[in-house]
RNA sequence: GCGAAAGUGGCGGAACUGGUAGACGCGCGAGACUUAGGAUCUCGUGGGCCGCGCCCGUGGGGGUUCGAGUCCCCCCUUUCGCACCA
């Protein structure tokens, strides 16, 4: 519908994008602070998790940096355990839910306090003293309480803000040197699972709570700072990481778990990661390592050193970017009253017009270069302000897109909440799968936040969704350096639109997408000039009804096309389509106009130029998408041709298929809901039959309804 | 490493809850019509003995069943997600 079209990049559009923000920004759901981010040396900008693909930017390709910078959050991780909990009920494929599943990563365990220690003093050297004084204590996450007492050091990530606090005089340099080269990797390298673990020692030491023993504290890059608290207990009988480290390091390795077989001597060769019972773990002995779980939590929690938590691997939505297209963040600094959101009466802040828009490696978003638009008056006091000079990610915009359709015309709301009713949620999606953890997930993310608004009555946006094949050329991925790509434009200027799209649809299951060969176009193209050929001159067109085996596939075919367009299954519509088509022309019979005209109304999804051009010869007022609109096996309301219904379409007679031993030996003509008994008489009188049995007793008779007899003889 | 999906003619792909494997299309072969055709039409087209017919055939091996592309177990291969997530 051109009456109703968005565009993300108009004022028109983006005010209410801007709106969005300043809406979640006084919910509480926004929120600048400074964190690690992902950036980009590509594009000069932060990215959002969701946009590092394997490590790299999803733009540009270049391999991501991490920086500590201050940037606006959307709080995506306030929604977290619903984002998972209603994937149990909507009507998504299981792969795109799981995506969804393993991005936000839910997993249960405990956040565990160790106290550090008091420092080990070398005999000639003084305790400092500002470890003395508070105990502070480094907290970590595990999903694995029960193995605390095989916990011998513990490894913190070389960004964590205490390593200053726990190292040594001694080990400063060593720790400051790993630090330096750490930071030095981009985060492909940093993350790769198949190299070998580094670390050093702190010289630091920290009390496990449930031991009381001193255990050194290490920093190594496989304990990641986004990830829980940034520090882990390392248990290596029974986690294959820390066993690894232990073993490169020699630091003590101790079995606290007990599998079928095992004792507490049983030697480990490698971390021992399935089920079992607790061993050397003082009061706890002996119970199973679920009990444990729970028992050893509760335990330290009585004093005061642990907690039951629910830790996710999704993060919040960095959505600020410093780049120049999309829409200005709409909020003002000021010294008085810190970050003020415009009002919203004075949106949209407009992008200003530069004529150097391009980002660079300061880190400075272009519009920061723009003095004359910046510099505004805070909106609270009127003093002196700034405006922020990031943009918002383009991902924030086709976030609620959906919401703006129906409403696309009106200037004074984001959505017309009637409109809204009536039109939304989505009932059927079709995307890519490459959106799974992006738009979807952002999407989502969104709707949730405006219902809890009271702006909207639904929490999921897309009731359904079907992910869209990927098409690839002679059997490789399209892409420009290849110089394979399909440019529709030379394909339609040959063989028409209508050819090129039920090509499309034709060449492989929809949501597998297929092999897109030049050659494959020539078979939906003859099938469309044959139906030309078949209806035109319309005057030749004979005018008897439908009859005979031709009406039954005709009502099979009407029926076949309307579940398979349903269903998603294109490519079997077309060819149920093509195969009526060669039933109607078989033997180079004269068609009847009724034979011809279903076919067209079926096929005008597929080529509607065609379709249409051949419904107007025929003498039709009323537009054909108009009448395609009503067809349908169970939609059909009049009409001029048969409709297939499944009460009285049926015939009397069906074909069995006679098999003896298992063999097919002869297709019978059968009365419908006939006995069993009936039907091996009917076999039994087929000469072919008869034949095979040759004077057997039939020993058994195995009987499918409407479909097969089978005698064992 | 973890998870998921998929392996069927020369090719893209059909086959519903187990019931005549290869629909439909491409390609190929033969023929017709044509001055000609890369247009159109007709017929043929999984393999083998190439004769009715029979035998063998859905990645490999086993199993369940009257009957398996389909269900179960093991293996091989490919593709796609996630990947040092504690």
């Amino acid at each position: 519908d051109w009456n109703h079209t968005v565009d993300t990049t108009d004022p028109r559009y983006y005010k209410w994008t801007q709106w969005l923000f300043v809406k979640l920004f006084k919910a509480g759901l926004v929120e600048r602070r400074k964190a690690p981010v992902n950036w980009c040396p590509g594009c000069h900008t932060v990215l959002a998790n969701e946009q590092v693909i394997a490590g790299a930017c999803e733009r540009c390709g270049t391999p991501v940096e991490q920086r500590f910078l201050a940037q606006w959050f959307f709080k995506i991780t306030n929604y977290a355990q619903r984002l998972l909990d209603n994937l149990s009920w909507i009507d998504w494929s299981e792969t795109t839910k799981r995506a969804q599943e393993n991005w936000i990563g839910r997993s249960e365990g405990a956040e565990i306090a160790f106290p550090i220690a008091r420092r080990r003093v070398a005999p000639d050297r003084h305790e400092p003293a500002q470890l003395h004084a508070e105990r502070p204590v480094i907290r970590v996450f595990t999903t694995r309480p029960d193995t605390i007492f095989g916990a011998t050091f513990l490894v913190l990530a070389p960004e964590h803000p205490l390593v200053d606090k726990v190292t040594t005089d001694e080990q400063r340099a060593a720790v400051d040197e790993y630090r330096r080269r750490v930071a030095s990797f981009d985060l492909v390298t940093r993350k790769k699972t198949d190299k070998e673990k580094t670390g050093v020692f702190t010289g630091g030491y920290a009390i496990n709570p449930a031991t009381g023993e001193e255990i050194p504290i290490w920093i190594a890059d496989y304990v990641l700072m986004e990830y829980g608290t940034g520090a882990i207990m390392a248990v290596p009988g029974h986690d294959e990481r820390d066993f690894e480290f232990a073993e490169k390091f020699s630091l003590p390795i101790r079995r606290v778990i007990a599998g079928e077989g095992d004792h507490e001597g049983t030697p480990l060769h490698q971390a021992y990661v399935g089920a079992g019972v607790l061993v050397n773990s003082g009061q706890f002995n002996g119970l199973s390592w679920e009990e444990g779980k729970r028992a050893i939590t509760e335990w330290l929690a009585e004093r005061g050193l642990a907690e039951a938590r629910v830790q996710y691997r999704l993060h919040d939505w960095c959505v600020s970017r410093q780049r120049y297209w999309g829409p200005p963040i709409p909020i003002i600094y000021c010294d008085e009253c810190g970050a003020v959101p415009v009002p919203e009466e004075d949106l949209p802040v407009v992008l200003p017009y530069v004529e150097d828009y391009k980002p660079d490696e300061s880190g400075v978003s272009p519009l920061a270069r723009v003095e004359e638009w910046y510099r505004v008056p805070c909106p609270q006091c009127g003093r002196e302000g700034r405006r922020e000079t990031d943009v918002s990610d383009t991902f924030l915009d086709s976030a609620w897109y959906f919401l703006r359709y129906p409403s696309a015309n009106r200037d004074d709301v984001a959505f017309d909440p009637e409109l809204t009713r009536k039109w939304l949620p989505v009932n059927m999606y079709i995307g890519g799968e490459e959106h799974a953890v992006l738009h979807l997930l952002y999407s989502r993310f969104i709707t949730m936040a405006l219902h809890d608004l009271g702006l909207i009555e639904f929490e999921e946006p897309f009731a359904t969704f079907r992910k869209h094949g990927l098409i690839i050329k002679e059997g490789a991925k399209m892409s420009k350096s290849r110089g394979n790509v399909v440019i529709p434009d030379e394909y339609i200027e040959r063989y028409g639109a209508d050819t090129f799209r039920t090509y499309l649809m034709f060449l492989g299951p929809y949501q597998e997408g297929g092999d897109f060969r030049d050659q494959g176009l020539q078979g939906p193209y003859g099938f469309l000039n044959r139906v030309w050929d078949t209806i035109v001159p319309v005057e030749q067109l004979g005018s008897e009804p439908v009859s005979g085996e031709l009406e039954r596939k005709l009502h099979a075919t009407i029926r076949k096309v309307t579940e398979d367009i349903a269903s998603l299954r294109y490519n079997t519509a077309i060819a149920a389509m093509m195969e009526y088509l060669n039933a109607v022309r078989e033997g180079g019979r004269r068609a009847n106009r009724a034979e011809v005209e279903p076919l067209v109304v079926l096929l005008a999804p597929f080529a509607p130029h065609l379709a249409e051009e051949l419904w107007e010869r025929l003498g039709h007022e009323e537009s054909i998408f108009e009448r395609a609109a009503t067809v349908g096996f169970d939609r059909v309301e009049g009409g001029n041709w048969p409709t297939f219904d499944p009460e009285k379409a049926t015939t009397d007679t069906v074909e069995f298929v006679v098999q003896v031993n298992g063999k097919v030996r002869a297709r019978i003509p059968v009365r419908r809901g006939i006995s069993e008994d009936e039907a091996r008489a009917a076999a039994l009188a087929d000469e072919n039959v008869q034949r095979f049995v040759n004077g057997a007793p039939v020993r058994k008779v195995i009987f499918v309804p409407d479909r097969l007899i089978n005698l064992v003889v």
